[in-house]
RNA sequence: GGCUGGAUGGCAGAGUGGUUAUGCAGCGGACUGCAACUCCGUGUACGCCGGUUCGAUUCCGACUCCAGCCUCCA
């Protein structure tokens, strides 16, 4: 097993702290506005990533926290007109129905940061007993940036450079520039907790040490997270985590690639975002995952309307494969297990997998014509190795014919024209047959005639 | 300016020192009453310039362009 580890910037062997066992922490949401897709892409890939690695028979012990205290959320609240909590439940809901129609499976664990202000309060003075922290006069306590001889080694960046530079915020109680804040004051009517150095919040970087620290030891196997992190927020972790606990960090660092709109990155801050949930009210959430999932989860991706519906007739491949076989499990050819666990044991290569595995679908066209007693095998392997990426679990009919609701024909409807047409082609009346097809064509029906009889899906285009 | 990545056929997207990625779209054929689905076949693709090599899209160097980070951001 392979991973790309961007602290080396090479792929290294997978060597669990503990045989057979993995920690692995993600930085998740802050939780002040819906997901969009940027956030789903890293859900996914985690998802994905924890799912092989289950698969693989590793034991999982998958940590993503909740940033539920943050300058955003309190300005967003406070915009609203509502309270903290009222706003960051209400987000945390709607995050979680987002994952769930992704096929997106929970975390193990969802630390959040309200809830550890005790492991954030004793990290940080553990870091001032130990001279890598300092309070300053009006109750904030920053990190001595300095102190840390390995500052700046996940992002190749040397502090006596970056100190010219000009948009390092320098603020008046820092003793130096690069100093970033652990525990911000309250200002009076803010929300806070107590600490030594005054009423407070924790700073955001403070935060992922401290939980990831509680959830999974001093020194844990793989830390992820969006593309955007590295710096500064991964960089101050591994500063202050390693300060405080005098341990290495983190074994091996995973990022995720940026989702991007016109070339540009989706960002909240460009507000060129797209929602999960806007996306999700017009497509089906499995194209957006089968999306997602095409690509390599390291290379950007272009988020456009004409990507998702080529990703809608790339998993229509799929499902007609699927489509009018049970899936019983029996003997297949070990050769797409292998192709397949070969594409994903080298840094979760999904797009190779997924190649696999349409050489799969075809093997399974194939044995429905021509020796259908093995359709039922191979489509129960390409589920199975579907379920690895979380795809191809819908009903295949189900999805082909996802949409009829909005259609203005019931289904009853479309299969009594059906049965008319039976009747008509069975009187060799192939004109009014056609005429009965097109009708239904007119209305976004397309009829597929087989042996076994004639079924409709839904016309996409 | 510093630090990271990247540039592959009409589109998307893997990969490799010499042999088919894969999907979508296109074209030809088969199947079909005709279609759809499916199957078979089909495309002188590897940014540019040098170098190493018997041979480079793949390794090395320069260049051009694109993106990300350096400020909240997944």
């Amino acid at each position: 097993m392979q991973i790309y580890n961007t602290l080396t910037r090479r792929k290294e062997s997978l060597a669990p702290i503990e045989p057979g066992k993995l920690g692995m922490y993600v930085c998740g949401i802050t939780v002040y506005d819906y997901c969009h897709i940027g956030h789903a892409r890293v859900m996914v890939a985690f998802d994905v990533i924890t799912r092989y690695l289950r698969a693989r028979g590793y034991d999982v012990n998958y940590v993503r926290n909740i940033t539920d205290i943050d300058d955003k959320i309190l300005k967003r609240a406070e915009e609203n007109g509502e309270t903290i909590s009222a706003l960051t439940e209400r987000m945390i809901a709607a995050m979680h129905e987002d994952e769930d129609r992704l096929k997106v499976l929970r975390p193990d664990h969802e630390p959040r940061a309200t809830r550890h202000i005790d492991d954030i309060v004793t990290m940080i003075e553990t870091l001032i007993d130990k001279g890598f922290a300092y309070a300053a006069e009006n109750g904030d306590v920053y990190y001595r940036v300095r102190k840390f001889a390995d500052y700046g080694k996940l992002n190749n960046r040397d502090p006596d450079e970056m100190r010219s530079g000009a948009r390092i915020d320098v603020g008046e109680h820092k003793e130096d520039p690069l100093d970033f804040v652990l525990w911000k004051a309250a200002k009076p009517g803010e929300a806070s907790w107590p600490s030594p150095w005054g009423e407070g919040r924790p700073g955001w970087h403070i935060e992922c040490s401290a939980m990831s620290t509680c959830c999974l030891g001093d020194t844990f196997d793989i830390h992820g997270g969006g593309p955007d992190l590295t710096f500064p927020h991964h960089e101050n972790e591994i500063a202050q985590s390693e300060a405080a606990t005098g341990s290495r960090y983190v074994n091996t660092w995973m990022h995720a690639g940026a989702v991007r709109v016109d070339s540009e990155k989706m960002s909240k801050s460009l507000g060129n975002f797209f929602t999960i949930r806007e996306v999700l009210e017009v497509h089906d959430p499995e194209v957006v995952r089968y999306l997602l999932v095409a690509s390599h989860y390291r290379s950007p991706i272009n988020y456009a309307p004409d990507a998702l519906d080529d990703a809608r007739r790339s998993l229509e491949r799929f499902y007609n494969a699927l489509n009018g076989v049970e899936a019983v499990e029996g003997q297949v050819d070990a050769r797409f297990d292998a192709r397949f666990t070969a594409a994903m044991d080298d840094d979760f290569n999904t797009p190779e997998a997924l190649a696999a595995l349409f050489d799969l679908a075809r093997e399974l066209n194939v044995a429905k014509k021509e020796a259908p007693e093995t359709a039922p095998a191979l489509a129960f392997e390409l589920k199975r190795l579907g379920e690895v990426l979380g795809l191809f679990d819908q009903d295949p009919a189900a999805f082909l014919q996802a949409g009829a609701t909005a259609l203005a024909i019931g289904e009853d409807e479309i299969e009594a024209r059906i049965a008319a047409r039976a009747a008509a082609k069975k009187a060799k009346n192939f004109a009014e047959a056609d005429r009965i097809r097109e009708e239904l064509t007119a209305l976004g029906i397309t009829l597929k005639d087989s042996r076994e009889g004639t079924t409709w899906v839904v016309d996409r285009d």
